[in-house]
RNA sequence: CCGGGGUUGGCAGAGUGGUCAAUUGCACCUGACUGUAAAUCAGGCGCCCUCAGGGCUACGGAGGUUCGAAUCCUUCACCCCGGA
């Protein structure tokens, strides 16, 4: 379902995918590249932004939309899944932990310990003036203990609890705030998850947790890639007029999938970070292998045809001599400036214009692809 | 001309009698990447085969010692450093 979400900084119109500014910045390219790219709304992350210069800083500034010159709809993660790399790393010897009050982490840069709480999540959003804010989660491990699991899915209920206390006692008017929907491959404790936040009352539901396949859940028809029957299971326990927010998701093709099951935002690191290592999403014919997504519903929201698109992966040696555009149909800077040859060379010699310019091609496959989907949708 | 040091796979550079088709880095080839601790990571990189294994050819050239040599000896070629 098409939904438009009101916010501070304009409307958000749904399905809508969000690129990942991670430290400040969507990387190698400007914000205005990605304006231009096509992109309406990013996402943020509170950890790394206040470990590198502080919330109070960008406070002092302005706020983060003065702070980027980014005037549009910006949505900022709790430092929930950054938490949960870091507790899960090999190199953490147990220094970062899980306690009920929130978690304790030593940047890895700085070796400074910090405490993240549920509160002090809520405020670093604040005070970077986001307009949608997130809730410190808990993502889980699914290699766990039931017995583990089950306690981590209930610590997230009760930190959402906690967090939007906070929020409702200091945002302020307009501000949106989204709960994450845990108990990674467990139907039950999804369900669970998903009816303790539903009490609390929140604008936007978020998908937490790996959205792929898993070592536990190995036998379901779909041996790799989003784990799809979870997605549309947890759509399923979101009410109807809250946003739905697929977070991580996805390929081309998953997003696809998950706009026909009825979710409205999505995230995903991959069109930039694939980007750089030369791995660029183009129209149907135009690389090295064909990707679909063809809905599987008789009553799919989509309409009937199938959304098809390339992968190319540019390092390859058949593009060595190639002279056409990354994509002949496409009209972005990259695609009417450089050859695949030259962007092969930039990218192999780790050269910063190459990056930017794939990611900016990358973006805007993304935007488009998304508009497509959302000019197919029936409703 | 004399004395000393060196010559290893595309490059740099380990190895100094068997466990060496040869550590490592770079380059090269392929792949992975899904709320970015990710300009990262994994695998391959002499030739051939019946390919969890086996065979052949290789460590400047030629010869020798040895059961066995990239490793020891002789000699030739080339390079570097000192002295005439």
């Amino acid at each position: 379902m098409k939904k438009t979400i009101k916010t501070n900084h304009g409307e958000i119109k749904t399905p809508a995918f969000m690129p990942d500014a991670t430290y400040g910045s969507i990387k190698t390219v400007s914000f205005n590249d990605v304006k231009k790219a096509g992109i309406k709304e990013i996402v943020t992350t509170t950890l790394h932004i206040e470990q590198k210069v502080g919330s109070i800083y960008i406070k002092k500034f302005g706020g983060i939309h003065k702070f980027f010159k980014w005037d549009r709809p910006i949505l900022t993660d709790s430092g929930g899944w950054q938490v949960f790399s870091l507790i899960n790393s090999p190199k953490s010897n147990g220094k970062n932990k899980l306690t009920n009050a929130g978690c304790t982490f030593v940047d890895p840069s700085t070796g400074k310990t910090s405490l993240l709480t549920p509160e002090n999540s809520i405020q670093i959003q604040l005070n970077l003036g986001s307009d949608i804010l997130t809730v410190l989660d808990i993502p889980i491990d699914p290699t766990i203990s039931l017995e583990e699991r089950k306690k981590a899915t209930t610590l997230n209920s009760l930190w959402a609890q906690r967090a939007k206390k906070y929020f409702d006692q200091n945002k302020l008017p307009g501000q949106l705030l989204g709960a994450v929907i845990q108990g990674g491959d467990d139907f039950e404790l999804r369900k669970q998850s998903a009816k303790d936040l539903a009490e609390l009352d929140f604008d936007l539901y978020n998908f937490g947790g790996i959205p792929l396949y898993s070592e536990v859940s190995w036998k379901y028809d779909y041996p790799q890639g989003l784990y799809r029957e979870m997605l549309h299971f947890v759509k399923s326990l979101i009410p109807d007029d809250k946003i739905s927010y697929a977070m991580g998701v996805g390929m081309p093709d998953d997003i696809a999938y998950c706009v026909d099951i009825g979710w409205d935002l999505f995230d995903t690191v991959l069109p930039t970070r694939n980007a750089r290592h030369g791995f660029l999403f183009v129209s149907e014919g135009q690389g090295d292998a064909t990707r679909s997504y063809k809905s599987p519903f008789d009553d799919s929201k989509l309409s009937k045809k199938s959304f098809s698109y390339d992968i190319l992966h540019l390092r390859n040696k058949r593009y060595e001599f190639d002279e056409n555009p990354v994509d002949v149909n496409c009209t972005c800077e990259c695609c009417k400036s450089v050859s695949r040859a030259y962007l092969r060379y930039l990218i192999r010699i780790k050269e910063p214009a190459g990056f930017r310019l794939a990611t900016i091609h990358n973006l805007t496959f993304y935007a488009n692809w998304v508009n497509k989907l959302m000019i197919s949708i029936s409703n």
